[in-house]
RNA sequence: GAGCCAUUAGCUCAGUCGGUAGAGCACCUGACUUUUAAUCAGGGUGUCGCUGGUUCGAGUCCAGCAUGGCUCACCA
């Protein structure tokens, strides 16, 4: 929509109005000669690095041993007194006093100070003290302007509440809120503690591609877009597994990568159409092996960041402490329905036990299909404590080993925790041959209307006929583990910016 | 996609039975040299999400739409 130019003069006017005294300021600086967007800064300290300082230092022994400090960070608050004043300043480890007095600033520094607004980013350069109520605070000697803001911050009390301003405006609600600057950070530590974990037992990180050909390595519809230049559709990557097992036939024999993944569906407290998976496939190990790998990797992660196994999730408090318990889908079916599908023979009555239990199926589900379904619907909901369910249905994983045993059934397993899944893993498929009938039969399930079903990969399959060694593979929803770890209900408080409408 | 709920000042929120829009913080003016949700005196800054409808009169009632949240569906 174009704006008439009376309409964009009544809104600046409106703007004017509101903000008048702030942008009135930027004549105040200039005036003096001080661009109020200023360069660099120099700083020596922290506001964190200088209250571990002087925490246990008295007031006499700071008085008498002045430490000098220069730091940077937003005014948080001020609390004027006449000729003295104090505020707070933000930076990134926090919020530290200061104190500003006429008799040290000089006339028009002080006047400078009182002309700062709430959200103004400062250079502060002075003397440690601690207030009368024993506060760690600069008292400023030199103040220098680094960028003026032209709008207000929210209230300094309620803070940003609005979900939906802050997860629009996600710098307002990292300015205003603590607990979500340190969810933020305590993602960041979580990935870097899974790095280091991987990086210690010998995985190399990779990338891989994000713009494929065909979307497979997942059950799940693709965003599709266009190269120009060389005219071919593509579509956004919707998992990591199909190249990162090519790069386990040439021979890298430990790979990972931490990387984002697209899939086109709806948006929930769960569900973000762009989340990050963590990936790796180690050459000859087996599911068994990942599981061993999953459940040492998560509980380090835990006790690295959080300091313990024993975390509360919710109303829920569960142990991340290791061994976790190791069931197959088809027993804690049977010991939650008492229906044992080891015994059931056909999908004829794998049907019917289905319908005389009340879980829902469709015309075209096969044995596999309804076991899951079994799962889904029945069990899944019921698992606290962390929980590997293995043996799925050949038809659900068709990028798994068939089971020596019972071919009707894989080596692979998902962990769930608090009735989600956090992880998904396999000794994977590497017959070539068995691969191309995996497709073929994916391929029939996407006749039948199943659109994310997936699709064959010719490129792969070659890939599987040079050889691939045995491997054992895993992937991580990092930001449903970072959910857990840090006690967040929803994926978008653990996501910087989540999808959202745009907003004309 | 469906159901429920929300949308009022920069922010957090009140707003009775349908009768000319309210508070706190922020902001502006003034006082105040160790305050900390500083205090004291004065000042209300608004497209009540949008569009229609009912009505003498709508922030309030009705319908549609928009955005967001929750639940469900979808997501093996």
């Amino acid at each position: 929509m174009e704006h008439t130019e009376s309409d964009t003069q009544m809104q600046e006017e409106n703007m004017e109005d509101l903000f008048a005294a702030r942008r009135a300021k930027l004549n105040f600086w200039r005036e003096r000669g001080i661009d109020p967007f200023g360069g660099k800064f120099e700083i020596t300290h922290r506001s964190s690095d200088i209250i571990r300082k002087v925490e246990s230092m008295s007031r006499e022994e700071l008085d008498e041993h002045k430490i000098y400090v220069k730091i940077a960070g937003r005014l948080m608050s001020r609390r004027g007194h006449g000729k003295a004043a104090f505020g707070h300043i933000l930076d990134s480890d926090g919020m530290i006093q200061i104190y500003a007095r006429i008799d040290t600033l000089g006339e028009d520094h002080y006047q400078e100070f009182k002309a700062l607004d709430i959200g103004d980013i400062i250079g502060v350069e002075g003397f440690v003290f601690k207030s009368n109520h024993g506060e760690v605070t600069v008292h400023v000697e030199h103040l220098t302007l680094l960028a003026k803001s032209l709008l207000p911050l929210p209230e300094k009390w309620h803070g940003l509440r609005d979900v939906e301003t802050r997860y629009r405006r996600r710098y307002v609600d990292l300015i205003m809120n603590t607990d979500v600057r340190e969810t933020f950070i305590m993602r960041s530590r979580i990935i870097q503690s899974m790095r280091r974990h991987l990086e210690a037992q010998g995985f190399l990180e990779v990338e891989t591609p994000t713009l494929h050909s065909i979307a497979g390595g997942a059950a799940a519809r693709p965003f599709r877009t266009h190269h120009n230049a060389l005219d071919m559709p593509l579509v956004m990557r919707i998992a990591l597994e199909l190249h990162l097992k090519r790069l386990i036939v040439g021979g890298l024999e430990r790979v990972y990568e931490i990387g984002r993944v697209y899939r086109n569906e709806g948006v929930s407290t769960r569900h973000n159409p762009e989340f990050t998976m963590m990936e790796l496939y180690a050459a000859y190990m087996d599911f068994q092996d990942m599981m061993k790998l999953t459940e040492e990797l998560i509980e380090q992660i835990a006790l690295d960041v959080r300091g313990t196994t024993e975390i509360s999730y919710g109303e829920r408090q569960i142990s991340l402490r290791t061994p976790w318990r190791r069931v197959h889908m088809v027993d804690l079916i049977a010991e939650l329905t008492g229906v044992n599908f080891f015994t059931v023979q056909t999908t004829e009555e794998a049907r019917k036990l289905a319908i005389s239990h009340g879980v829902a199926i469709t015309d075209t589900m096969e044995f596999g299909h309804i076991v899951n379904e079994f799962f889904e619907q029945k069990v899944e909901d019921t698992i606290v404590d962390p929980t590997f369910i293995y043996g799925h249905p050949v038809e659900i994983s068709p990028l798994a080993k068939k089971n020596a045993e019972d071919p009707r059934f894989t080596d692979r397993f998902e962990l769930f925790i608090a009735g989600r899944e956090y992880a998904n893993a396999f000794s994977e498929l590497n017959d070539p041959i068995d691969q191309r009938e995996r497709f073929e039969a994916q391929l029939r399930e996407r006749e039948l209307g199943n659109d994310e079903a997936h699709e064959m990969d010719e490129d792969f399959i070659m890939a599987l006929e040079y050889g691939m060694p045995p491997t054992g593979g895993l992937g991580i929803g990092v930001d449903r583990l970072v959910m857990l770890l840090t006690n967040q209900p929803s994926i978008r408080d653990v996501l910087l910016f989540p999808l959202m409408r745009s907003v004309e």
